[in-house]
DNA sequence: ATTATCTATAGATCTATAGATAATGC
DNA sequence: ATTATCTATAGATCTATAGATAATGC
């Protein structure tokens, strides 16, 4: 496996020349791939985006790519990883800081919605790909399903209650960010702020957990 | 086009006799296509899933596909179409009554988180594909939209402020559904039932909408 | 005659591997 | 010697079309 890449200019490197100037963002030849895969896969969706088209995007020849990354799977795993794992740590630090549970929690949402919504790339649309049960994928669910239990588990102590199904309903609010920005991109619609975005999503878990049922 | 199938039992049919049984649910052929194109979509994705594959789920050969379809893409539109026309139907007429706007969008959640709940395969998950961006799409995307702007025109009227961003909220908790059930094929989340599915949404709709916003 | 299926196949992919080549680094 | 790229290609698909075949219906 490699580290250093030609498109880190001037400085010259080992190995054959490209045969055209780089063109993506990234220091090493690993990081182009994963920015144009993000992209194409964004746009194309995983299955209909092909090796080919990443490597076009890149500016390498289709081989190429595999001096970095075993198969194409091994490329969708770890895109999915730099969009969960930051989050992940956060729940983590929450979960034993002494905050009170309703702020740690919106903290988190607050944290994970500006993530989501400021991404260059809604890879969030990635997750309901239904190739993502397959056990190759094993490592991004368990780190995916880790940050839900976070949020359930933040939720019923906010409300001090262990079986008020309401805890469900953070985690998804903030997800709801790639349902937006899916329909978005598709011109569908309105506009929203990042700043709007966070503060209505927030803003409703708030309300959600701290009043009291009506009924 | 066709009408009728060889898969009427018992009463014999035009055309040549297929190699096996039917085995999909259906009254026609193109029921029977639907039928498996509809799991296997949700399974495996709509690119991950080939004509052939749809073909064997049918237990007809893959070109027969093509006396009932055009193309693929028209199977994956006329699949879509099921999911949300009924959905935009009852919409429409809830927009015209004259119960209660907060009522009517309550009526609403309540029937599509049942009927997101409760479908056969969880087809949302391909709202989510990056291939309806597409033109040959448009016809399911304006549906979608006009079914999302019923949801914030109730909601804006039952907050009796058309600027109040949380009129964007019910349609996605609603939406949340898809999320929930796509994990759950997964095996990573816990079980719910559809009616307290339909609670926990619709009770939480109700809690946003209802109380004034905290500051 | 009409219909629903079948067989066969064209032409266009697609992923991954093998091995050559052209740089730098020691 | 090591590295990063390149060329070439095997083998396995995949969608859609053309045209034959085997039923019913008139």
């Amino acid at each position: 496996m490699a580290t250093r890449s030609a498109s880190s200019r001037g400085a010259a490197s080992p190995g054959r020349p490209r045969l055209v100037q780089p063109k993506r963002r990234g220091d090493t030849a690993r990081d182009e791939i994963l920015d144009a895969s993000a992209e194409l896969f964004a746009r194309h969706g995983y299955t209909g985006t092909s090796t080919r088209m990443i490597a076009d995007a890149v500016g390498v020849r289709q081989a190429s790519l595999y001096h970095y990354f075993k198969t194409k799977d091994d490329i969708l795993a770890a895109l999915l990883a730099t969009t969960v794992d930051p989050s992940l740590d956060r729940a983590r630090n929450l979960l034993s800081a002494d905050d009170s549970p309703l702020h740690r929690l919106l903290d988190l949402a607050r944290f994970d919605v500006t993530q989501l919504a400021e991404a260059r790339w809604n890879l969030g649309a990635l997750y309901l790909l239904p190739e993502l049960g397959d056990e190759r994928f094993a490592g991004f669910r368990a780190a995916r399903q880790e940050l839900a239990r976070a949020y359930e588990t933040l939720a019923a102590a906010a409300l001090d209650d262990r079986a008020d199904t309401r805890s469900l309903l953070p985690f998804r609010l903030v997800e709801s960010v790639i349902m937006m920005r899916s329909d978005e991109q598709r011109g569908e619609l309105g506009e929203h702020t990042v700043a709007g975005l966070v503060d209505t999503i927030v803003g409703a878990i708030e309300m959600l957990l701290e009043r009291t049922p009506i009924r």
